[in-house]
Parts: structure tokens; C-alpha cells; sequence
DNA sequence: TAAAATTGTGACAGAAATGTTACAGATCGC
DNA sequence: GCGATCTGTAACATTTCTGTCACAATTTTA
């Protein structure tokens, strides 16, 4: 086991903090807390936790807009943040993904879930900040330039397309459904058919072309997957 | 659609236990029930619920400290508790938070509202908890990513024989039944002739390959086991 | 040892899931 | 307004999966 993670608790109210520190002090975390996220910044800065918990609505600079500061900062990126949310709101997760929040955690929770949650995205660290280049054998996504290419041509793509493409590349390696890639790509609250995520899958594979259409796998009877690792 | 969900109910009151137990088979669940916590503990360990419904008040040995005692075992520990309480009591509900409570529900309660908080923390702590690559002798299955691997191959399984494998690494070392094995894995309400168990056995068997199809043991008369141990 | 259970195995047809194509309406820049 | 894209659906084509059956192989029983 390596060495002791420190989780800096993000919250206004000092109840839910010190709830949290119990929970992860017990199992075996360090704990630092800030009741604002001008104090929070200024000690991401100056101590670099391994991960941030983040209350969604706090008063003056919110939870959001402290994420995207972090990630926009080089040297804050590629802290993972897990966002506490009071509601189970589905536009509130669409923005966080794309502010680059790695997980969520909707109030109430119990202790058990949230270091269960916190465990998982630790183990799967990825820090890609959204903002990021990210690049998958040969395949570049520049979110800047907002264009994709392959072995140095540029993708056509259509925004749905675009979209699909950089979540997948900013979510590698697990499995999805069609009903989550609905939520995460396309936006909670849109009523469309799930099979029109196939239609899309199937061009943006097209697009793709030979050479790299294997990174989206279908997992049949479940959604699916994008990942170097071929099936 | 994943296997059907094991609860296992915990109450000296049998007519409450059957009260439950008519909601949850409606629901869809499969119920095992305790009426003290000594048996429910021995049963916890057999049969690993997927979550357990505990009645506060009982003679001898409380809910609470059986959750205690669950949560302070590595092996019971990821196990979703949901406490029964008589009284809408405050202090008990600290106590219970710190000894990794889910959720309470207070007596008098409709079966649905017990359904609909029974579902809420198997969504929340499922997914997660559960969510744990689990590895045995290079036998490698991550529900993450929904992929099974064996010396780094993926395996090409269907979604039956992956449910089915996921199924026995999260139960190893006991031997289950056709009948159980359609209950868990295929999903109690579904007619299927038990032969069809050995089928998929079958299959899993095959696609395992020659290295690791011993973990998967006939018990003759019985059924199936799923053990590294050689019989 | 023969008969009876029990389990292993291969084949197959129907079911279910996914791939693919075509198209009409929507949207957008001009 | 107009052409060019882009989108969501429906319809049809393919692929893959499932449950059963019939028969073989194995173990138990008598």
C-alpha cells in the first residue's frame, strides 16, 4: 500500500466536512478541509492533495467554477475532483464532465459509498484535464482547435460525432451504455431513440476508417467501450 | 439487467420477515431470511447477499453491533446494510452512520417506499462497491470495462457467460445449484430448463481454455463450483 | 456387470442485438 | 431563400446469442 492520500474536503458547511473526514480518516486517508474555494485554491496550490471533494454550491466562487480554474491551471490539472451535489441533476453532470469532474457523488450518500467512489477513480487515475490534448495511437483530439485527425488528416466529423469521439477519449477502457453515452454526449434531458446511438457509433467508426475503427468496441447486450486493447 | 439481487432479511418477527419478503420476490429480488443475527451472520458468510435488511431492536446480539461486526470483516464489509428502526431516533442514526449504515427506513413503513430505498442504495452502492476487478490465477474480470481476460487475452464471451463468470468469481468456493444459478444469473422469473445451465457451463468452459477451465467444478448430484482449490 | 442417473457435447433454428443504408426534416451560413 | 450539412428514424441485412434436443460419455446404483 503506498503512501497516505490526502483528500482536501471542499464544503461551506463544517457538519458534512467533519462527517467526510471521519469516513475517510478511518479508512486510512488524510484529510485537509477548506470552507471556501478561495482557501481551497490557495491550498491545492501550496499542499497538491491526491484528489478533491467538491460541494457543488457553496457561497461566492461555486464548486464548478473552482473546477474549471483547477483545470485550467497546468499545475492543478490533473488533481481528480469528485463533485458533491445536492440534486440529481442531469445538466449539472453534463457540465461537470465537461469541466472535467471525474466522478459524482449525490447527496445523501453514505460514508461507505463515497470512499468506495473515491477508492475507484484514485485506482483509475486518469489525469487528462478536458482542456487537453489527448492523443491514442496516431488518433489526436485537440479540444482548442476542436478537430480530430489521424496520422496528420484531419477528421470530418459532425459535432455528434466530435463529441462522441472525445468522450471516449477522455473515458477509455469502460463500457458504456447507450443510455449513458445519451447522458454524457448528447445531454440528460433529450428524448431520442437508443438506436440512433448506433447510427452514430457506426460513422463516426466510418470516419475513423481501417486503421483505427477497433478503438470503439461493441460490448455486445451492453453498449459500447473505446480502448487501445483490441476485443 | 444484471443477476437477480440476494437480500438477505434480519428480524426475530416472523411476520414481518414475510411481509418483506412478499414485497421483495414482487419486486423481483431473491430473499433469504434470519430471525437472529447469529444465523444471519452465518448466512451472510454462506451466501454473500447482495444486501442486508437489519431489524434494530432484536434479542441478544442488536442490529447494530451485527453490522458492526459485518463491516469490521474484509470479507463482509462491501455489503449494503439497511437498517429497520422503530423509532425515528437521532442518536441512533449517528451511531449507525459510523458503523457504515446505508440508509434507515422507520417502522410503520409501505413495501414500496422499502423497495424504492432498497433500489436507491443498491444503485448507488452497486455500481461502485461491487465494481471491483476481481483476479484469480491470471483470470482477470473487470466489470469496468465489461471485459474478461486471461494472460492478457480478452475473452470472447457472450453475455451470459460473462454474467455467468462474473457470477462465480464474486461466489467462489461454493456450490451452487441449476436452479440457483438460473435465480442469480439469468433472473428468477424466467422458465429455462436446467439443462441449459450445463450448456453455458459449457461454453464458459470451452472459452476459458484448457489453463483455467478446472476452476470451473462439476459437484456431482449438486451442481457447480467455482474454486482455484483442485477438488 | 447391466441398468439407471447424471453430466458432457455438438448441432441447429429461432430470437435478439447490432450493422448498414436511405431518407426526410432541421439547421446554418450565405 | 438556397444549398450544404447534419440528425434522428425507420427499414432491412447480418451477425451473434440462446435454449433445446439428441446422443455420447461418465459415474452411481442395484
Amino acid at each position: 500500500m503506498g503512501p497516505v492520500k490526502q483528500i482536501l474536503i471542499v464544503d461551506d458547511e463544517a457538519p458534512i466536512r467533519q462527517m467526510i473526514a471521519v469516513a475517510l480518516e478511518m479508512a486510512g486517508f488524510h484529510c485537509l478541509e477548506a470552507d471556501n474555494a478561495q482557501l481551497a485554491h490557495q491550498m491545492i496550490i501550496n499542499n497538491k492533495p491526491d484528489m478533491v471533494l467538491l460541494d457543488w454550491m457553496m457561497p461566492k466562487v461555486s464548486g464548478i467554477e473552482l473546477a474549471r480554474r483547477l483545470r485550467s491551471d497546468e499545475q492543478t490539472s490533473d488533481i481528480p475532483i469528485i463533485m458533491l451535489t445536492a440534486r440529481d441533476d442531469e445538466d449539472h453532470k453534463v457540465h461537470g464532465l465537461e469541466a472535467g469532474i471525474d466522478d459524482y457523488i449525490t447527496k445523501p450518500f453514505s460514508p461507505r459509498e463515497l470512499v468506495a467512489r473515491l477508492k475507484s477513480v484514485l485506482r483509475r487515475v486518469t489525469p487528462k484535464g478536458v482542456d487537453q490534448v489527448v492523443e491514442v495511437d496516431s488518433l489526436i483530439l485537440d479540444p482548442v482547435s476542436h478537430r480530430a485527425s489521424a496520422d496528420g488528416n484531419t477528421l470530418d466529423l459532425g459535432p455528434t460525432e466530435y463529441r462522441l469521439l472525445q468522450f471516449f477519449m477522455t473515458h477509455q477502457d469502460r463500457a458504456y451504455s447507450r443510455t449513458q453515452l445519451l447522458d454524457m454526449v448528447w445531454g440528460g434531458n433529450v428524448y431520442v431513440e437508443e438506436r440512433t446511438v448506433d447510427v452514430h457509433i457506426r460513422r463516426l467508426r466510418k470516419a475513423l476508417g481501417k486503421r483505427h475503427e477497433y478503438l470503439i468496441q461493441t460490448v455486445r447486450g451492453t453498449g459500447y467501450r473505446f480502448s487501445t486493447q483490441k476485443p
